[in-house]
DNA sequence: CGGAACATTGACGATAATCAAAGCGAGTGG
DNA sequence: CCACTCGCTTTGATTATCGTCAATGTTCCG
C-alpha cells in the first residue's frame, strides 16, 4: 500500500520507538483549526510531521473574497508535511472534518529515519507521487467535468481510498464532508451540491444521510464520473492488459 | 533554488559523470508527443527519468469525450518522473509545447546517487513538494476564480517560476501556448480565451504576439490574479515580516 | 423553547459553453 | 509567384450550466 503511509511509519515507529520523540497523539473535534499547530515552524527543528491515523481533515486556501478552495483530503493514513509552504509560511491551512487522531512526529527525526533506513526516504517519494496524482485528478475534475461528474468521482475517489488502507468497508462509507464542503470540494455552490446530490440519489446510484453514504452501484457511478482508479493504485502492478478502458481521442 | 532541479541534478551529474548512463539529450519538435519514450517502462530497471533543459512541455490527460486538460507545465528545470503513474500505466501523457531539450536518466541511476548522496534524495523530496503546492494553486486557480483571474494567475506564475530558474528576462518571456492549450491549462474553451486575452489587452496589462508575452504591469497583474508567490519561493527563507498581504477571511 | 448549523426549494441572473463562420499568416506545391 | 491548405485567431448569436438571492425546513442540542 503506497496509501498508507500509515502503515510504513508505524512498521518505523517500531523499530525506532524510543527514537520518535513528540509522538503526541491527539483527538480534535471536527472543524479544528489545526494549522497553527501543525504548520507552524519556530527553527527548522520544529517542523513537524503530522499524519491522521483516523478521520476526516483537509486542507484548503482562503481567497480574497473569503471564497474557500479544499485542496486535499487527508483521510486516515495520509501524511501532511509542509508540502505546500515550503518556507514555512502557511499558505494552506488545515481543518479537521470530522474528530481525528493525528500523529505528530518532529521532522528531523524524519531525517534521521530516512538517514538510517534509505527505503523510508524512497516511501516518502513514492508517497509524494501518489499525492501529485491525486491532485492532478482534482485539477482533471475541476476543470473538465461537470457538476455531476464531478460529485460521482470525489465519491469514488474517496471510496477507494479508504478502501485502500482501512479493512474494505462494503460500499459503505463514513463520509463526514457537509454540502458546504463538497462544494470548497469540488468548486462548486452549496446550492448546486445540492440539487446533484438529489439528481444522483433520485438515480439510485447513492444513499448519504447522517454522514454515513452508501453506494448503490458502484459500476454505474464510476460510469458517471469517468473513473478509473489507475493513479491511485500502488505501484508495480504492471499488469499490462488489465488497463481499464480509457479512450484516447484526439 | 528549490525549483531548479536542474541544477541540482547536472551538480550530481558533474560529480558522478561516467556513472549516468542514458543521458541523452534531445531535441524535440512541438507537439512532439513525448509520452510513450519517457514514460514506458520495460522492467523497474528502465524506468526513466527525463529533466527539462529548455522549452515547454505539459503534463495532460484526455477523458472519454475527448476533452484535454493540461496538469502541469513542465519549464526548464522541471523534472517528470513517473510521479503521475506509479505503476507504469500512464494516464497521464507528455507534450512538448516548443521545441524542447530533454536529459533522460535511467531511475536506478537516480537511485544509485541517493544512496550515495542523501542531500539529493532530500533535494527530490523538497522538489516534490513544489509540484504539489503548484498543482494545489492549480486546483484553486480552476475551483474558485473567473475566467480573467486564472488567466492573470497562470501567466504570473508562470512568469515567476521562469524567473526563478532562467536569468531573469524582464517582464517578457517566451510563451509558447495557443489559445488552444491556454484553454485545456485553465479549464476553459478557446473562444473564451480568446475574449478574455483581448480584455486583459485592452487593460493595458499584457501583449502577447507571436509567443512572445510582455507583462506591461506586473502589480496590476498581479492584483487582477490575486496572485501571492509564497507557495514558489524555495523555503528556508525564514523571513518573518515580508509574507505579502493575504486575507484570512471566515 | 430557542437557536444554530445544515439541507432544501424557487426565481432570476450571469458567466461561460456551443455553434458557426470568417479572417489571418505561414508554409507548400504547382 | 500565386493559389491553396492548415493551424490558429477572431467575431457574433444563441444556449445552458451554474451562481446568486432569499426564504423555508429540518435536525440537533443546550
Amino acid at each position: 500500500m503506497v496509501n498508507a503511509f500509515l502503515q510504513r511509519l508505524s512498521q518505523a515507529a517500531d523499530l525506532t520507538d524510543g527514537e520518535l520523540s513528540a509522538v503526541d497523539e491527539l483527538c480534535r473535534q471536527p472543524k479544528d483549526i489545526a494549522a497553527k499547530k501543525y504548520l507552524s515552524r519556530d527553527g527548522d527543528e520544529m517542523v513537524s510531521f503530522p499524519v491522521v491515523l483516523s478521520g476526516w481533515a483537509a486542507r484548503y486556501q482562503i481567497l480574497r473574497d473569503g471564497a474557500r478552495q479544499i485542496t486535499r483530503l487527508l483521510l486516515p493514513g495520509d501524511a501532511f508535511y509542509f508540502g505546500s509552504a515550503p518556507n514555512g509560511v502557511a499558505i494552506e491551512e488545515v481543518i479537521t472534518l470530522s474528530p481525528c487522531k493525528i500523529v505528530n512526529i518532529l521532522y528531523s527525526d524524519m531525517r534521521r529515519l530516512i538517514d538510517r533506513f534509505p527505503a523510508i526516504g524512497e516511501a516518502m517519494r513514492t508517497y509524494g507521487c501518489m499525492e501529485n496524482a491525486i491532485l492532478a485528478s482534482w485539477v482533471v475534475n475541476v476543470g473538465r467535468r461537470d457538476a455531476l461528474e464531478r460529485m460521482a468521482h470525489l465519491i469514488c475517489e474517496s471510496h477507494y481510498r479508504l478502501a485502500l488502507v482501512d479493512l474494505d468497508q462494503g460500499q459503505q462509507i463514513h463520509f463526514p464532508l457537509t454540502q458546504d464542503d463538497l462544494a470548497d470540494v469540488l468548486g462548486l455552490t452549496p446550492v448546486h451540491i445540492n440539487r446533484k446530490l438529489q439528481q444522483l440519489r433520485q438515480d439510485d446510484l447513492i444513499t448519504l444521510r447522517c454522514k454515513q453514504l452508501t453506494i448503490h452501484d458502484l459500476r454505474a457511478l464510476q460510469q458517471v464520473a469517468g473513473f478509473d482508479p489507475a493513479y491511485l493504485t500502488p505501484r508495480a502492478q504492471s499488469q499490462p492488459d488489465q488497463q481499464s478502458p480509457r479512450a484516447a481521442a484526439a
